[in-house]
DNA sequence: TCAAAAACCTGATTTTCGTCATATTAATCC
DNA sequence: GGATTAATATGACGAAAATCAGGTTTTTGA
């Protein structure tokens, strides 16, 4: 596909073109609706301690990760957390939520670090869905990919031991995430062991005394800002015994 | 809406065209597209003990339950099995397996007595939906709710204790299959303290136990083919604790 | 560069739940 | 309607993970 011919003027504040081409949800547009849909867009920035939107808001927006991460947090009554994913850019983010007139945000989206999201008003995004059944195809594709990943992280919560939880964490991590290193995988994503604790539903004490089992056995080594996967075969075969 | 008028000669097998106005996702189509839509729709029924499909099984259909419940039940390497989700008349399945070519579905389907289920092929909806928009945003919007229902579950499975989750298993199968009785809300739905355990990842022991203790604080009454909820508003506070 | 704040670590104790073994009751089907 | 199977029940024991209560190390930011 040739970039978009756009000329500056044309488009918004801070939306550069080339960055659309690489969210999926946008392809499948004819070039007059991706110039249509870009006029619509808005991106903003934020940092790590802020929120881009809370458990309850109301869910007025899609949001499209644009540059860095995103963890999508649920809280339970009692204070507990629990981080449901770790969104990558080009994920489209509580589409789930912007289901229904009125609805509220099912969860918490809170920036890992600096990141920049593209949103469009559910109104808008609804209507070129109307135009573009190829385009709604592709959103009940990613949808049903979500699906199943929830499911199988479902799966998991209910089945699994502790370890074997983080196994297919990392596991999971390493192949979305990983790039090779000399030393083994290392994740792109920062993940410090209470970021894990909340994604496998373990204590943070859990977490970390598990982590240090895998390192005695070679299986990963380092923390948060820089985790390596030593050993992915074997985290894969603990992951699923 | 009016009743489709189609003549018994127009239309296949048992497919009842009375049936299909109570499936929400066969709104939202002219009346010239529902008729063929029910050219290509087949019925078949199913009993215990025998399996709709099996998980790995390549996915060539959208599926639409029609009558009885249908139980979604993944299971592990080790052997163990976790319930998805109890269906209901109407609910789509597999909709999320149905995504991509040669795709394999990711659960079982398991009747949970006599049923009636209604197939499409994947090829044939597809088509439909890109001829119709509106249909296929109303899928989206049926996703939608699926994953929030599912991200739901996997925070209960993740933060709360076994009675917890059961509290939480039993007022929503109230709210969703409830019928009002004298001595409390029935679950119109055969549900075992086998199927309990399996819907919140605990062995049958716990489940059990954990019922009887609800039985002596006059929580719950009954057994599987016909459980009472006596006390709603106490189980809801001890869900969400 | 130094102080403060995160992140990481460890041990002792308790709670929760799984496992195994064995009854008892209820449902189903010729 | 009585045999057979499925479902429910209970106890004893152990393993897994939470909790609480200290630490140390690393990272961050003024």
């Amino acid at each position: 596909m040739k970039p978009l011919p756009i000329s500056s003027s044309d488009r918004p504040a801070a939306v550069q073109s080339t960055s659309l081409r690489q969210i999926p949800l946008l392809n499948f547009l004819s070039l007059q609706e991706q110039r249509e849909l870009l006029r619509e867009l808005t991106e903003t920035h934020y940092g790590k301690g802020e929120y881009i939107f809370r458990e309850g808001d109301p869910a007025e927006y899609f949001h499209i990760l644009k540059e860095g991460n995103v963890k999508c947090v649920k809280s339970s009554p009692s204070g507990k957390e629990c981080t449901l994913k770790v969104l990558m850019p080009g994920d489209l983010f509580c589409c789930e939520a912007a289901v229904f007139d009125g609805a509220c945000h099912p969860g918490t989206a809170q920036p890992m670090g600096d990141v920049s999201v593209l949103r469009v008003s559910k109104k808008v995004y609804f209507e070129m869905l109307r135009r573009n059944p190829e385009a709604a195809i592709e959103v009940i594709r990613y949808l049903g990919n979500r699906l199943m990943e929830v499911q199988e992280k479902a799966k998991i919560l209910a089945l699994d031991r502790a370890d074997q939880r983080l196994a297919a964490l990392l596991v999971g991590m390493a192949e979305r995430t990983g790039v090779r290193e000399p030393q083994g995988i290392r994740l792109s994503v920062r993940l410090t062991r209470q970021d894990m604790a909340n994604l496998i539903g373990v204590t943070t004490e859990t977490a970390i005394r598990i982590i240090a089992r895998f390192k005695k056995s070679k299986l990963v080594a380092g923390t948060a800002s820089r985790l390596i996967i030593r050993d992915l075969a074997r985290l894969k075969n603990l992951a699923s015994t």
